[in-house]
DNA sequence: GCGACAG
DNA sequence: ATCTTGTCGC
């Protein structure tokens, strides 16, 4: 996928937080996606090395049958720590690495973490999306700011997430009697539509299945399913990166 | 000053 | 995130 990645990075929080601060006025939150997608991708990172190394996934689904039809990986070393509410600074350079290696351009790109639920308004998934000018959209697995009521213990439920007087996302149940996801708007994109695109790539497990896959190739762990390619041809025998 | 705090 | 086995529940 072709994108102009960023020159200079922050080395220092004081600096991430100014960049935040100039990046937060590119991100949109009108629905500018494909309708519907055709591709959707899901990116997570892992680290080996005693978090020395830092491992990036990236695979494409087919929406809406979330077949597996591409993935990419990338390792770079460890340059930024993890703190709370700059987790971009640290995930975001293995990640475009990853993504720059992909062939196809998705149209939808679920993260692995917050959009504008973020102190700043600016979380991975509105840092990514501004970055390759893509719709995005954070699915965090915990809360990183604001407050919401219980969420019916049923699938498909979810309360709003809110953040003094405003709406900053929705705190979804994906599954019955399962911990709720954390779903905000990253880029080109409006809260309703990012929760009906989470809820057709989640069919049976907690997380979607974008994020599932990710992880899988990220930590280097479970096996993938075959890429779509290689079922229709059966004459090539491909071995697959896991 | 004391907690909370995506991955 | 990562270190780690079995176990309880749908």
């Amino acid at each position: 996928m072709k994108f102009e990645a960023p020159t200079t990075w922050p080395t220092d929080a004081a600096a991430a937080i100014s960049r935040q601060n100039e990046l937060r006025s590119q991100v949109r939150l009108q629905d500018e996606v494909r309708s519907p997608p055709k591709l959707v991708a899901g990116v997570d990172v892992g680290f080996e090395e005693n978090g020395e190394v830092t491992r990036a996934a990236v695979v494409v689904l087919e929406f809406p049958s979330l077949q597996l039809v591409e993935t990419a990986l990338a390792k770079r070393p460890t340059t930024f720590p993890y703190v709370p509410s700059l987790l971009s600074f640290r995930e975001l350079p293995t990640l475009l690495a990853a993504l720059a290696e992909l062939k196809l351009t998705p149209d939808l790109i679920l993260c692995d973490g917050a959009g504008i639920a973020h102190p700043r308004r600016f979380g991975i998934a509105c840092h990514l999306g501004v970055t390759v000018d893509c719709p995005t959209i954070g699915v965090a697995k915990s809360r990183l700011i604001g407050t919401h009521e219980a969420v019916p213990s049923e699938k498909g439920a979810w309360v709003p997430l809110r953040d003094r007087d405003e709406t900053i996302g929705a705190v979804y149940r994906s599954r019955t009697n399962t911990k709720p996801l954390y779903v905000s708007a990253g880029h080109r994109i409006t809260l309703p539509t990012a929760l009906d695109y989470v809820r057709q790539c989640t069919p049976k497990y907690r997380l979607p299945e974008t994020t599932r896959l990710a992880d899988r190739l990220a930590s280097n762990r479970g096996q993938l399913p075959p890429l779509k390619s290689s079922c229709e041809d059966d004459d090539t025998e491909q071995m697959s990166l896991l």
